[in-house]
DNA sequence: GTGCGTACTTACCTTGAGGTCAGTGGGGGC
DNA sequence: GCCCCCACTGACCTCAAGGTAAGTACGCAC
């Protein structure tokens, strides 16, 4: 699909579209919810994100940061240590997304209660 | 990506994930965001969703059906008749994603507005 | 009788997102 | 001396989502 950063595909249909454009990519959703609730290091992320390689971790961090969801800060010392956290926007769009984690926190229960029987 | 219809992938990391779950395929959201303003035959939907294939847009309510976010209505007449709506959950997810939609509109506000210069 | 519209299904093919693995260049632990 | 950790980058490969095109069975219009 188009996980292109910024400016993904465009021209947008509507909104949903122009938002699900930013949040496409596998793992994006799981790396926007990470830094809500912390700034990470890169290899903290890549534990906190269980199945990410690094390539695609780099990747996704790239098209978010171009999409001015993430804000990433290099600290230029001897072990190379850069923390990534998000941007203002980028706590919006958490928020945004707040309502479609709580309905499918819902599916979840109900997933599990069909699953018991 | 897993686009699986009933119970994508499993076990899921949060509610996000699970809600992206249902959401995954590339013309769901525009399927379901055609769907909250109108109960549509299949050949509406395929002109409210341009660019799906036949073949996709089958595919994909299937898997919304499946996930028990579409209803599918047949009426068993000469020349077919399909009608396809939202369920109950269907709408909740809509509203859910309702704050999304909202958040991709200013972006694609601020899209254009750069755009522009 | 040719063609369009309805709602699909099926076979085949392309594309690119994501996975795997190896390399980089230093620092610190044992 | 050896190996791990940091934060990456690049080459290569896989796999499945999605695109394309054709077929189905029926009715109506012209």
């Amino acid at each position: 699909m188009g996980a292109g950063g910024a400016l993904g595909k465009q021209p947008y249909v509507c909104g949903l579209d122009a938002a699900v454009d930013v949040i496409d990519g596998k793992w994006k959703v799981l790396i926007i919810w990470a830094l809500n609730h912390q700034r990470c290091r890169f290899g903290e992320l890549r534990r906190l994100v269980p199945g990410v390689s690094e390539k695609v971790l780099t990747q996704q961090l790239r098209e978010l940061e171009g999409d001015g969801i993430v804000h990433r800060e290099i600290h230029d010392v001897k072990p190379p240590k850069v923390e990534y956290s998000l941007t203002e926007l980028g706590d919006e769009l958490n928020t945004a997304l707040g309502p479609l984690g709580a309905w499918g926190k819902r599916r979840m229960a109900a997933l599990e209660e069909a699953g018991r029987g």
